[in-house]
DNA sequence: AAACTTACTAAGCGCTTGCTTAGAATGTGT
DNA sequence: ACACATTCTAAGCAAGCGCTTAGTAAGTTT
């Protein structure tokens, strides 16, 4: 063969191409509202072909949203990692949340819109990841709370408005407007700080 | 005739019914994967029932839509005319939203999930109520900031913000769990005066 | 150049979709 | 009892759906 391991072959351009394709059709008109043929069409191929490189349309879902979900658990996780002092890695967590939220709007309506659409066995799937990303939020928030530097009536309930507030930014991001991803991530870094109650690192008055 | 203007007419309660079926059903499945015979069976009526009382699938979305929206911003406009504090206002404002938001997360799930189904002339009219909703907020906001009660360095990103928390509840909120809409309510509306900037009003810690 | 693999398509199958038509019940006024 | 309006349904149409089948074209190997 022509191709080894190292780079891709023919098929696996194709596919990510309807993968890419699928992705857009689905954000701007929901799983339901998009037909394989859309899929194809808008990569370029028969509507036939979708079905040479993939199992049937829920399976292209499945795919998009489980890529999408280890992307956002591992930022998560980087982040939370990523300092010991809770202020500063719940800082990481949000910039980088909203950023890709916003960045990657498209992929992340998918994600957290379409859920519905998976089959059962794909949805207990996702679920799990989903809870695992809720999850390190809300330990980062509680070892805050703990370490005395956060403080809040109730850290889980803090922490469900800290993950609403990035996964709407998939939703009301709009790509050409005059809000920039960094610029929106830099607020809500800030504002998630004021939820926690971080009374200390610069994110006081001034 | 025997019904007059007060009482409902057989026509007005079946036409209630398959309203109520509707936002049932583009809730769990959304609009393109619910259909008229879906509905017309949850009403417990024949499919051809449904165009006996409405033009289209797509008119039931946009009267639960548009009777969705206004109820949101009439609801917003009494909180921010409920009082002259702005702290005050905000947090009736949020506070209502929230409680919407929770209890009717069926009708608000559709109110801002479907917008993408609408006919463009109807989407044209419910974005101009969603505008209005999104103005009274920000000028809330803006007020307070104004009047040296709210401590924000964007105001505009701080409404943002506000609106996200309150109409994502609408989309992890669910019946029978432990948190009852009045609590996540008060912590929500707790969280919107950190986000605000608001220090006295017993916002602070404690 | 023959044998084989890979990447794709033309055509279409069985079913479901939103919606219509023609008519049957049911209730109401005289 | 009769005429009439209201409310609903049985049947079905044209179009579109996800997906399959059978085959073609192009590249690779020997």
């Amino acid at each position: 063969m022509v191709t080894d391991s190292a780079e891709q072959s023919r098929a696996d351009v194709t596919r990510a191409r309807l993968l890419d394709a699928a992705v857009s059709a689905f954000a701007e008109r929901g799983f339901h509202g998009t037909t394989t043929r859309d899929i194809a069409a808008a990569a370029g191929l028969s509507p036939a072909a979708l079905y040479v490189h993939h199992r049937s349309k829920e399976e292209l879902l499945y795919l998009i949203s489980r890529s999408g979900h280890e992307h956002v658990l591992a930022l998560v996780r980087a982040a939370v990692a990523s300092s010991a002092d809770p202020a500063t890695a719940l800082r990481r967590v949000v910039h980088d949340f909203v950023v890709t939220h916003a960045r990657d709007h498209t992929t992340t309506r998918v994600v957290n819109y379409e859920l519905a659409a998976l089959s059962p066995a794909h949805l207990a799937e996702i679920r799990e990841i989903r809870h695992h990303i809720e999850q390190a939020i809300r330990q980062l928030v509680e070892a805050g709370v703990t370490a005395g530097v956060f403080e809040t009536p109730d850290p889980r309930m803090a922490a469900a408005a800290l993950l609403s507030l990035g996964v709407d930014v998939g939703r009301w991001y709009r790509d050409g407007g005059d809000l920039v991803p960094e610029y929106i991530a830099a607020r809500y870094a800030e504002m998630a700080l004021r939820i926690v109650g971080a009374g200390s690192p610069d994110a006081g008055s001034g």
